[in-house]
DNA sequence: GTTCCGCATGAATCGATAG
DNA sequence: ACTATCGATTCATGCGGAA
């Protein structure tokens, strides 16, 4: 439908990216000018190849400068998401995750809520002592309590598979149900029948998307979709200071939003730029035809 | 075939319910006799008409000198789970939880693990500016790295996608699962006898049970169930230092396991005793036939 | 064209071994 | 003693080749 308005409408959609270090090149933008920022972290002891790998009692240290900078550039109504985890050493997790909760709200950040993201496929393994970890945290950060938040926008259909579903609860083998529906988060619809939409919960229920020939992806794309449909309308700014292989700004633009993504490793740099690329003659060639 | 076995193998299972309040009535429980405690304590500010309510910036101070005392019971190989979630206030999530467990850190507790509860049927509700809160924590601390933990007395079927995949049962498959039935007191993997069992994760998809509404806790029985099959074995004590509507004694006590049950509300503490005497009263009755 | 099977591969964790 | 590296364990996915 939309594919039927004139050019006139259609702003252009910029993406942006800076090669260095995030604290750096955050410097460049200008306060109170993005609308979400999405993020994955290189994790405490984590990526240690590309990354090089930051200690977990040299973390926060690490962190704040930077999320001081997030601070200064999101607009008041913006939100943060950080996706981290921290990992098991010597049969204890570590403290380092819920020390920079604090630590973030000392610096001037509401801590609004707390997401979790379920992995369906998670790292597989065993040990006496515990099972493996199949979830992580999304984080969400505000400047103040209001902000903007497009519920209806990640309402999850509740399609014939749902009644489906709600058919055969009482087995137990069912109740193991994996159901994916296509937003990707929660089942809870029980409560739902009959309606055709339903909001989701703070539960996210996705896949890794873990064996892309390409470059590992830090996060499986219908996750910053999923909070850019909810956090953004069209024509905001995302950015993503971790950006990696690029999923954040890749869904962004093709979400029509504007992004910038920085990263220290030249060479994802490289590669998100000829992806962009790509796309763009993706885009012109359908005018080809 | 175990029927068949004469009464003398047949230890007694005892449980218990103590009035009052738990920092008084754990003074009476034995250094290192306890398996496992799980206990949902009262949530900050919550359930105020039955338990007086903890303010959140009082509740550490309000929980250290129970959870000392926890410590003290807990022998060198038992877990302490603890079901907790904070809530959001003016917009924010509260820290208090996260900053209990830095202080049951700091007081001696090993934090091994956080479970999540993903409850299914979450109350529905709608908010501005956050989504149903459909999870909970649910801590693990320890003593010491190393504790008591039957893993394979939680397995699970594999998922779905592998039915397709296993029509060669091989007989192989079918030996390796009785060896591990073997080990232990699993009755439920012989259910699953001919299908391949996989172990959980940390992520745990149960239902709520239907809110009996007289009762504050809403702890559904299969919660407290997995965690006694994980952590104890038959005989072992189980301890509830608030027990509520004494769902965990009463799961405790149909696994054969030895419980203690405490609540400063008088009628908890009542309605309790004269369930236990149903229970007593049950179980006597096929002799009586 | 479907469907099925084999195989590689992960933001994991522990314990042992080596410097 | 304390860190760095390695092998063993495990399972949901996607891909490619085969029936």
């Amino acid at each position: 439908m939309k594919s039927l308005k004139p050019k006139k409408l259609m702003k252009t959609i910029e993406t942006k990216i800076l090669q260095g270090d995030s604290k750096k090149e955050l410097k460049k933008l200008k306060d109170n000018s993005i609308d979400l920022i999405v993020t994955s972290p290189p994790y405490a002891d984590r990526r240690k190849k590309t990354y090089g790998g930051v200690k977990p009692e040299k973390y926060i240290e690490w962190f704040l400068p930077i999320s001081s900078e997030l601070l200064r550039v999101l607009k008041p109504t913006g939100t943060f998401i950080l996706n981290i985890k921290e990992k098991a050493e010597k049969g204890e997790r570590h403290t380092y995750v819920i020390e920079l909760i604090l630590a973030l709200k000392n610096q001037g950040w509401l801590w609004t809520e707390e997401f979790i993201w379920h992995k369906r496929n998670s790292y597989p393994g065993k040990w006496p002592n515990r099972f493996r970890d199949s979830w992580e945290r999304l984080l969400q950060f505000n400047k103040e309590k209001k902000f903007n938040m497009y519920q209806d926008a990640v309402k999850v259909p509740v399609g014939d598979w749902a009644k489906k579903r709600l058919n055969n609860l009482s087995s137990i083998d069912k109740k193991r149900d994996n159901a994916k529906n296509n937003s990707g988060f929660s089942k809870n619809i029980s409560n739902w029948v009959g309606r055709k939409t339903v909001y989701p919960t703070n539960v996210l229920h996705l896949a890794t998307e873990c064996s892309n020939k390409q470059h590992s992806a830090a996060f499986p794309r219908s996750l910053p979709e999923w909070f850019i449909k909810l956090f953004t309308k069209k024509n905001d700014w995302v950015l993503d200071p971790f950006v990696g292989s690029g999923t954040t700004i890749e869904v962004a633009s093709k979400m029509q939003r504007n992004s910038i993504g920085i990263d220290i490793v030249p060479e994802y740099v490289e590669m998100i730029k000829s992806k962009i690329q790509e796309k763009r003659y993706t885009l012109f060639e359908p005018t080809i035809k």
